[in-house]
RNA sequence: GGCGUGGUACCCAAGUGGCUUAAGGGGAAAGUCUGCAAAACUUUUAUUCAUCAGUUCGAAUCUGAUCCACGCCUCCA
């Protein structure tokens, strides 16, 4: 049975589908107007490791997420400035250039991390129709009102609203840390539509029914996911950060759309932090993956930092605790090569290999336990009462949850290494065999400062990058 | 001002009333192996869970107070 935390009750609750055996899914993915930071992509593979716990569970998942290539405001006041248009501005390219850039990066990145991709990429400014129409139910149901600068949604009108998020209006007016735009009526309500700058042309903007604009950032994602997957569908999930305005927001203007429930299941992933400070592209305190790679890391290694932790506890980043994460998956990598070398195999208990089994299904299904699922990997992996075969079996067998390309562990063999390595290598084991110690050391050594590290066996030796 | 989260070994981090006198990883130490190393394998590494008081037959887990750190109420994964 699979449980996961419904952020709408605040419980841990069985995962029942609307449809048996099916599952819709609803993820909030990237504004493209800058790279993705790695705390952005902490939540992109908790979403992946949703996906790949719901498919383990034998459901057949129809997943879709956003991209947001629109420009929407800093703030969600008129005196905020489009974060598209001003990115374009600082580099000076078109915005449809800039969106199209960190595109790239972004789905670049989520094949580096072994990110499932959804089954489709939906992009905002190919479904402005859908935001439109979506609108104009809103206006016909008489959700909406106008002010100077656009429509917005009157959250006063829906009862519901402070549910998901277990708003406190009354709180949040005295003290909030920003002044409200005059004429909104309530501090909650929203643009849906706002209406291009008179004496400035946008380069991205759109006719509408109220005139040229650009649609309000919460809206796409309620017309799209609707579009896709229907007025009602299973999970949608994002960054904790999502839960009191944009979710909230969503959850509103689509309930009140078509007047059904909106999504059963909410799901939030936490923040990472840099340091004990939050990661955040508005403040620039934020690295990317590139940044990592760059410094010697995998991405693998920190996707397996990254499954240290439960997705729902914040997790601070640190060199110290990714340099930890590195040490821990190669030498799992390395127990799965030693796994697979052709030693004499020894019996193996079935009852134990049952029992890790399910010892790694309870823990996934636990509101996805990944330290915990981790820790039965170890397990596993080291259980004499198992033989190498069998362990192999329940490694791969986890990965497809885990994803951490365990089976394309290879030994960093001979062929690997350089020319020139190798001969050194070669002729320190004749050396060896010659009982001339002093030469293999010394040539142990030369070959260490090329980078590479030799490990002797029975007859021969195998060659590894040292780092 | 309101709402909320967390403080577990040297580091990261599970566990949220008895199965746990606290998983797993990293690090460190010892042993096996080795010409010596490395790798591999084995073992060891918190009588204790921020502090104090209480509830209970029983608490890291519940309650209260205190201290500390952090997040949200502006855009943000």
């Amino acid at each position: 049975m699979l449980k996961l935390f419904n952020s709408l009750t605040r419980t841990l609750e069985e995962f029942v589908p609307i449809e048996p055996g099916k599952v819709r899914m609803y993820c909030c993915g990237p504004t493209v107007y800058n790279f993705q930071h790695i705390g952005n992509f902490r939540t992109f593979v908790f979403e992946d490791i949703l996906l790949r716990t719901l498919k383990y569970n034998g459901f057949d998942v129809k997943y879709i997420m956003n991209i947001t290539d629109v420009g929407h405001l800093t703030s969600d006041e008129d005196t905020g400035e489009d974060k598209v248009e001003k990115s374009a501005k600082e580099q000076g390219r078109s915005v449809w250039d800039v969106t199209k850039f960190y595109t790239e990066v972004f789905l670049r990145d989520v094949e580096l991390l072994n990110i499932t991709p959804p089954e489709m990429y939906t992009k905002a400014t190919e479904y402005m129709n859908e935001q439109i129409a979506m609108v104009k139910c809103l206006e016909d149901r008489g959700f909406t009102y106008r002010t100077s600068d656009g429509i917005y949604f009157d959250t006063a009108k829906f009862p519901d609203y402070p549910k998901l998020a277990r708003l406190d209006i009354e709180g949040m007016k005295e003290g909030a840390r920003i002044e409200f735009s005059e004429e909104k009526r309530s501090i909650t309500d929203f643009a849906l539509w706002k209406f291009s700058p008179k004496d400035e042309k946008r380069q991205m903007e759109w006719d509408s029914p109220w005139g040229v604009g650009f649609p309000g950032w919460h809206i796409e994602c309620s017309a799209m996911s609707t579009a896709l997957l229907g007025n009602h569908f299973d999970i949608h999930c994002g960054g904790i950060d999502h839960l009191p305005v944009h979710h909230t927001n969503e959850l509103a203007q689509s309930e009140a759309c078509t007047g059904e429930k909106y999504v059963n299941y909410w799901l939030h992933g936490e923040f990472l932090n840099m340091g004990d400070e939050k990661m955040a592209k508005s403040t620039g305190n934020f690295i990317t993956l590139q940044t990592l790679i760059d410094k010697g890391y995998s991405p693998m290694d920190y996707r397996y930092f990254l499954l240290m932790a439960h997705y729902r506890k914040k997790l601070k980043f640190s060199f110290e605790a990714l340099d930890s994460a590195k040490s821990g998956y190669r030498n799992l990598l390395s127990k799965i090569n030693t796994l697979r070398k052709p030693k004499q195999d020894s019996a193996s208990d079935k009852q134990v290999y049952e029992e890790m089994k399910s010892k790694f299904l309870n823990a996934v299904n636990e509101d996805m336990n990944m330290p915990v699922a981790m820790s039965v990997l170890w397990e596993a992996v080291r259980n004499e009462k198992l033989s190498a075969e069998d362990r192999l079996k329940l490694a791969f067998d986890f990965d497809r949850v885990l994803g951490l390309r365990l089976d394309q562990a290879l030994p960093e063999q001979v062929e690997s290494a350089p020319d020139e390595v190798v001969r050194m290598a070669d002729e320190r084991l004749e050396a060896k065999r010659a009982k001339d110690f002093a030469r293999a050391d010394k040539l142990r050594q030369e070959i260490k400062d090329l980078g590479f590290e030799v490990l002797d066996s029975k007859d021969g030796y195998t060659l590894r990058k040292s780092d």
